[in-house]
DNA sequence: AGCCAATGTTGGCCTAACCAACGATAGCGC
DNA sequence: GCGCTATCGTTGGTTAGGCCAACATTGGCT
């Protein structure tokens, strides 16, 4: 039993910052290896998920419907048309601009995906009942929009 | 800042992992720029909040408590011991050990720090009442403790 | 035509979080 | 006392995420 021989400062332990830090630690790790499972990261997951709502898209429009940099779009693009899931064609009304467009292999990856993070959510809230799962995403949200 | 044509798809927009890490995003910029006032990051206010509030210990025992590892416990106690903030004296008791001090100057900085943090928990939850942020604590300490 | 904005891309930066390995030391069982 | 194991500080990585700057190409506007 070699447990932390005490708790951390309290100063630390009732910081909300570092709460929601901790937190999202916790979610990132078990997102990631939830993903990992199909060799995929959060990048990926994000801009399949973008496509498949709204339909093709440039990569700049990606970026900014994400939240994910123009320089990153690129490389996770990358990487998912490297194994099929997405194509990158150029837009021929606008030569600067890649359509950016799902395949049928990418919506399937895309399912395995989603029923992989549905797990991980659960795992990441177990400990909370629905209602408090609701209020949480209730003032994260609130906190996200109102620094948006 | 961005010129976002729409909103993030509704499967990326309602994942509580994803608001948590978007949360923690915009808490970790507002308490980075807080501390940066000073000179300070977030593990110099970890150790020296540690330090003052136990007392004297082993820089292993601070990575325990603060959940820092030990690697960068060592950089950190280098930056706060090169600012006079902590002292590293060998353990007589323990040739292995180093006992960590804060002086009256890490002191004197950890409260600068505590002014300046306070402030940055408040820009952090301002769209949130007493009664939210207390919810909002209430959860994410249920959340970290139980994946503890 | 001329200027400004947008796009894709390359290449880089910084930090947090983590891990492996090392020599030195301590502690324990025997 | 001896040997094994654990612990400590330290060095030196690695990974990924979130950024920013610059560039050439192209388009839109006037």
């Amino acid at each position: 039993m070699n447990t932390p021989e005490g708790p951390p400062p309290e100063r630390l332990r009732t910081l909300p910052s570092r709460l929601t830090n901790g937190a999202a630690l916790i979610a990132n790790r078990i997102v990631d290896q939830a993903l990992a499972q199909a060799g995929a990261r959060r990048y990926h997951y994000a801009l399949l998920a973008t496509v498949e709502e709204y339909g093709p898209a440039s990569q700049a429009a990606l970026g900014r419907r994400t939240g994910i940099d123009r320089s990153d779009v690129v490389a996770a693009v990358n990487d998912l048309a490297a194994q099929g899931l997405l194509e990158r064609a150029p837009d021929p009304d606008d030569r600067r601009r890649n359509i950016i467009t799902i395949t049928p292999a990418g919506r399937k990856r895309l399912a395995d995906l989603d029923r992989l993070l549905a797990a991980a959510q659960d795992a990441y809230l177990a400990p909370l009942s629905p209602a408090d799962r609701r209020t949480l995403t209730d003032l994260l949200t609130r906190l996200v929009e109102h620094h948006a």
